[in-house]
DNA sequence: AACATGGGCAACCGCTTTACG
DNA sequence: TCGTAAAGCGGTTGCCCATGT
């Protein structure tokens, strides 16, 4: 005979209308915070996780739904290319927007637009340095990860040193410049615009913002270099 | 009409980080 | 300093619906 308690499996799958009735109730009325509370108090049957979930995506004031514009949807393929997937980071600079509909925007729409994008760069940029899938005759074995651009990155370089890759007389890309434009970074996850191969001085904005800079003179050329999308 | 397939999205899982005693 | 619970986060799963065969 089991003598185990059975420990009752708290509700899940889709929420009812009625469920985000009580839920909006108790959290209006006692504030957010202490979740595994609120799925006992509020007579809900989900675990606080869940409800958690629910009220960050669904039910919390100022949430925006519906479609992503154009805006909107440029600053999240920027934003990528530059920090990969930090969805949380990604959404808040999209007010309204949540990590999870970042993320699911991302997976669904963005993705494949920007998987041919990078396609087209990379094979253009073998073309001009010379390789080509099947010869590797130079040995020059490409990192897979791309530290020290990142790290340029987060100390701010400048668009003048970025110009300096290159090798002004030939106009070809110098070794750094040209795994700066075709990088695929540590995570995977970024990409490159055919038509904007290099990282610019903006976007070295928002990472810095994104790293959690303390540093007040970065935050306040940050502010300057990048604002919220408003709605 | 019935079934298969794929896309979109909400929700869950499990790991990491943070807060607190 | 350590242990624990709560919260945060990103990856993954599974359901629903539209479309194709």
């Amino acid at each position: 005979m089991e003598n185990k308690q059975v420990k009752k499996q708290p509700k899940r799958g889709l929420w009812k209308p009625e469920e985000d009735l009580l839920l909006k109730n108790y959290v209006e009325t006692h504030g957010e915070g202490n979740w595994a509370a609120v799925s006992e108090k509020s007579g809900l049957m989900r675990g606080g996780k869940s409800c958690r979930l629910r009220w960050k995506n669904y039910l919390r004031p100022n949430i925006k739904r519906g479609g992503m514009s154009k805006e909107e949807e440029d600053l999240i393929i920027r934003m990528h290319k530059l920090i990969g997937n930090r969805w949380s980071l990604i959404a808040g600079r999209l007010p309204g927007r949540t990590d999870n509909e970042v993320k699911n925007y991302w997976n669904t729409h963005l993705k494949k637009k920007c998987r041919l994008g990078k396609r087209k760069a990379i094979e253009l940029s073998c073309h001009q340095i010379g390789i080509d899938n099947n010869n590797n005759n130079n040995n020059k074995k490409l990192p897979q990860l791309c530290d020290s651009q990142q790290k340029d990155i987060a100390q701010g370089i400048s668009e003048e040193e970025s110009n300096n890759l290159t090798d002004t007389t030939t106009g070809s890309l110098n070794y750094d410049t040209e795994l700066c434009g075709v990088m695929i970074p540590p995570n995977n996850g970024a990409f490159v615009f055919d038509d904007e191969p290099f990282i610019t001085y903006l976007d070295s904005f928002v990472l810095f913002e994104c790293m959690g800079s303390e540093d007040t003179y970065s935050q306040s050329q940050m502010g300057m270099g990048m604002q919220s999308i408003m709605p």
